[in-house]
Order: structure tokens, then C-alpha cells, then sequence
DNA sequence: AGTATATTGAAAATCATTATCAATAGGGAT
DNA sequence: ATCCCTATTGATAATGATTTTCAATATACT
């Protein structure tokens, strides 16, 4: 069995000596509930709801822990706001990105992956990661 | 016969209006003549070589002109600086960006294009452009 | 030359993010 | 439960990149 990332994120923790707190467990919580794609100031306007006196220095803390942990990933579609992912082991995919309505939609496709694989090993290139974005118009706005 | 760079920009200049400019000119001249892939600091302290005087404002708002006239793309690494790429007319290509010594190289791959059409055909999604970057260790750090 | 308007450069303003720091809270040990 | 050490928090200030503002200047047209 696999474990879940909230199981993932409180062994990370615990390896790293780190306290168990109400604000980050709720950051925890609410960030598993949410969306995909959500941007630090978008977390941080959700948890003020149910923690008014959340500060916003606290959800970047903490959302940089999640990425260091594991469990979230970093991403930047070019709006000027960082946003995180979640992330779960083993994974990867890729984004469309409409430009009209800003909706996200992710994607896998595994023969992409491997041509990438094989334009790096032709450059003598190892990938530690790699991010792919198609930029366009979705379905939705295109009817 | 495709016009150039320089003969783009002037005629977007030309219908927008825009006056022909000393700074203009030499900026124009500079980011064509330099390397692919400078940010907006860079290309600003090159220019003060030769144009002491010259203001990173002007830079910048000359640099988003390029963009906007179709002859330079802004490109995000993650750094947390803009960078400006040269445009060629129906050109289009990727990047390999080495994490250790911040070496941007570039490649094509027709394969991997036709793919990115299908998956956006499959999601009723209409590209209109993609950003495809693999990050790892270059060849010259690898050895 | 004269005039209207675009452009410039310096400085101030913004925006997202990060660092600082005093006050507080967690989690043992006692 | 209490004491103590250390991590954490939230307010605020600081940072860094980019944008805006604005008075002075340059450009293009008549």
C-alpha cells in the first residue's frame, strides 16, 4: 500500500524534527482538499476563512515545506504567482494552459516523455525534471 | 525573401506610431547582436557600456516592445528573471537548461511537436504556442 | 523654426516573496 | 502539571524585479 501524502509530509516531518501545529496541519488539510494549481495568496485567502488570524508569511513557509517534502511542486505559468501542484509518487504530468479563461488541464503521454529522455541522452544531458505547457484556447471557450 | 529581425520590428514600429529613438535603435542593435536567452539586467548592462546614460527603465519598456512586435519571446527558467529570446518567423524551439552552471542550450524535434498537436486535439484545446524545458546536469558538469 | 506628441531617465510605487524578531506554543524531561 | 529548550508564528520591514509617474527632452511633421 501506498502512503498518502498527508502520511508523507508528517514522516517528513517528523525526520526533520519539525513540530506538529495547528496552522500547519490546517495548511495541510486545506491544501489536500483543494484544487490543483492553486497560487500561495489563493491558499492564503481560503484558510483565512476558517483561521482569520493566519499570517501569510506562514502558508509560504509552509507551502515551501510541502514542496521540500515531497508532496507539492513549484510551478509558474507565467502570471507572476507561483502556484503549487500536488504531487504524488511516480507521477508526472503536463499542462494545458487556456489563455482565455485560465483553465488548467493536466495531461500524461509517455512517448513524449520518452523522446525527451532521447533528445537529453543525444546532448549527453541527464533531466532531472522537466515541464511542458501548451498554451492555447480550451474546448470550452472555443465553442 | 523573409524580411529580418530589424526590418520587423521597424515596420511594427512604423504602424504603431512609435518614433525612432537613439536608445531604440542601439537596443535593437544590441539585443540582435548579442546571445540568445538575456535577461532584461543583462542586456541593461551591456547597453551601459556603450550608453552610459541609458536608463533599465527604457530597457524594459523597450524589451516588452520587441515582444509585442513579435521579434523576441519572454522565457521564465525559474530564476526569478525575465529573459528575452530571439523570434524567428515559424521557428520554434525547445530548451535544456543545466540546473549546476545555468547553460541553456536549445533543440528541435518534430516528433514531439506532432504528439503535442494530438494531445491538444484530443482535448478540443486550439495551441496557440508551448514551452517545453528539460532541467538537469549539461554534459560539461556531467563529466 | 514651431508645435504636438512620443520618449527618456530618475525616482517613487508596486507586487510577490523573504528575512527579522519578539512573543508564543510544542514536546520532552522533571 | 511545571520547567525549559527550541521551533513556530504573525506583524513588519526588507528585498528584488518590474512598472508607473512625471518633468525635461527629443522627434517628426507643418
Amino acid at each position: 500500500m501506498k502512503a498518502s501524502n498527508k502520511q508523507i509530509f508528517q514522516n517528513f516531518a517528523l525526520s526533520k524534527g519539525l513540530k506538529s501545529t495547528r496552522q500547519r496541519d490546517m495548511i495541510l488539510d486545506c491544501f489536500l482538499s483543494c484544487d490543483q494549481h492553486l497560487s500561495t495568496e489563493e491558499l492564503y485567502l481560503k484558510l483565512k476563512e476558517s483561521m482569520p488570524g493566519i499570517g501569510f508569511a506562514t502558508v509560504y513557509r509552509t507551502l515551501k515545506l510541502f514542496a521540500e517534502s515531497g508532496i507539492a511542486r513549484e510551478i509558474q505559468f507565467g502570471d507572476g504567482q507561483t502556484r503549487y501542484e500536488h504531487l504524488h509518487a511516480g507521477e508526472h504530468h503536463d499542462h494545458l494552459v487556456c489563455t482565455r479563461c485560465g483553465a488548467i488541464m493536466e495531461f500524461e503521454n509517455e512517448t513524449i516523455e520518452k523522446l525527451q529522455a532521447e533528445v537529453a541522452r543525444n546532448h549527453g544531458f541527464t533531466i532531472i525534471n522537466h515541464k511542458l505547457e501548451l498554451y492555447g484556447i480550451c474546448a470550452k471557450c472555443n465553442s
